[in-house]
RNA sequence: GUGAGUGUAGCUCAGGUGGUAGAGCCCCGGGUUGUGGCCCCGGUUGUCGUGGGUUCGAGUCCCAUCACUCACCCCA
């Protein structure tokens, strides 16, 4: 038997209305802020993605899905949507108008991972970015949207963390800082951590170790070695963030992965996900555009992982069901042919009728099908109706039913559900 | 890539110390020659994840393998 692939998974009808509802409330935000959606591509040049995430990242160099098309070019399924995005702002110069470009999208991702709770190979990702600001202003208020988002679908227990990660003027100073820090504890620090003491230690802050959290907490933050232009930023946005009531935590250890963070840096943690808490993460990325071959254009965003917001959902919101207005119980073909005809004509005034071609089926069964649906009313066209041309109209609520003359099923419906 | 746990009916799960498979739900039919919910009666459903080994005999013990789940790494 063929099953859907490691990492991989049908979203079913059953539970398709927590997910319409979650990307239903996205846009619905979104645009009260000016935002706009945007499709890009599902596949990318790889150079897309190890250019700008960076070559060291576990993204670049052993979860991407490359392959070589047949003309031996490296594509690859995208890990993430923000070069993309970037890469289609710069190809279709929309830089170039007046004002701010606020872009979002809703789409599958793809990383190559060993699932787990809140872990996919495919996963969804549901993102904003904006384009064309440096200004503080940009970050709290995309924050405030943020925050009133997940408020609005009821998520509860959420924690905003907040940092600055510098930029590449302090960043480096910062990093020395750090590994003048942790060399003379070197040997005391657990396998993992040495080895992020080579390839990122800014790492070392996210170590689950209690020994090695107890080095980290005496570590110098980088809240103090920031430059003065990345303290600024960083002071008003946080004031901007008290201004508005956003709740947050200042988190000098929050780090983050992808090498394109610059100055702002944040996510959003909730209980109940298992050891993937982080719900979404995001920051400021005012190098990216220009890394690209763009002009100097500064650029905010976050994701939220769309199965991680479906897990954190209350149970309460699983939107009901749509269930049909009316049941077609037909018997025999020549039934099943006329409930088609019937059928037809009050689909047009808006009803939702389900028809099951079953005409060998008993009345009890048919009927029982049509509760299990939850179905209003239920049209049964046997033979006797056949013969006179006629529809019995039965209301389930309570059982009342009459048999009507084909021509006025519709007016006789609407008296009955209106009774 | 590393570690641990779990694989029995469509679903949720029982099956001490080896004797060749069960329940509930679901589904179908009937009680009601054409009428739902509750009730009653009857019925269908399995390569016991896969392959090999031990044994007279393996769902049960051993080995291997695959899948799933959770955790590590890392991230959404």
């Amino acid at each position: 038997m063929i099953e859907a692939q490691k990492g991989t998974r049908d979203i079913l009808p059953g539970e398709i209305a927590r997910w319409q509802l979650v990307e239903a409330q996205a846009r619905a935000t979104f645009e009260l802020y000016g935002f706009r959606e945007i499709r890009t591509p599902i596949f990318e040049s790889t150079e897309l993605f190890s250019r700008t995430i960076g070559e060291a990242t576990d993204i670049v160099s052993k979860e991407m899905y490359t392959f070589l098309d047949r003309k031996g070019r490296s594509l690859t399924l995208r890990p993430e949507n923000t070069a993309p995005v970037a890469r289609a702002v710069i190809e279709h110069q929309m830089h170039r108008g007046a004002g701010l470009q606020r872009l979002y999208y809703i789409g599958p991702m793809f990383r190559y991972e060993r699932p787990q709770k809140g872990r996919a190979r495919q996963f969804h990702q549901i993102g904003v970015e904006v384009f064309g600001s440096e200004h503080p202003a940009v970050d709290a208020e995309t924050l405030e949207m943020l925050m009133a988002f997940l408020e609005s679908l009821g998520i509860a227990g959420a924690e905003l963390a907040v940092n600055s990660v510098g930029c590449p003027v302090c960043r480096p100073a910062y990093r020395e800082a750090l590994l003048a820090y942790l060399r003379p504890h070197r040997d005391s620090l657990c396998e993992d951590c040495r080895r992020r003491l080579a390839e990122n230690p800014l790492r070392c802050f996210d170590c689950k170790v209690p020994a090695d959290q107890e080095t980290m907490s005496a570590a110098p933050p980088i809240t103090e070695s920031l430059c003065a232009a990345c303290r600024d930023h960083f002071a008003r946005l946080v004031a901007l963030l008290e201004a508005l009531a956003i709740r947050h935590r200042i988190e000098p250890r929050l780090v983050r992965g992808l090498d394109y963070y610059r100055r702002t840096s944040f996510e959003v943690t909730v209980p109940g996900l298992g050891s993937q808490n982080a719900l979404l993460g995001g920051g400021r990325y005012d190098g990216l555009i220009r890394d690209l071959g763009g002009p100097d254009v500064p650029g905010f965003g976050f994701a939220v992982g769309e199965e991680r917001l479906v897990l954190s959902l209350p149970a309460a919101a699983a939107a009901a069901e749509g269930a049909p207005d009316i049941y077609m119980a037909a018997i025999g073909e020549e039934g099943v042919a006329r409930a088609l005809v019937v059928g037809r004509w009050l689909r047009r005034t808006g009803k939702r009728i389900v028809l099951e071609p079953q005409p060998d089926k008993s009345l009890r069964a048919q009927m029982r099908r049509a509760h299990d649906l939850g179905a209003a009313f239920v049209l049964i066209i046997g033979e006797s109706e056949v013969r006179e041309g006629s529809v019995t109209i039965r209301r389930m609520a309570d059982g009342t039913q009459e048999r009507v003359a084909a021509q006025r099923v519709e007016g006789r419906l609407r008296e009955m559900a209106g009774a």
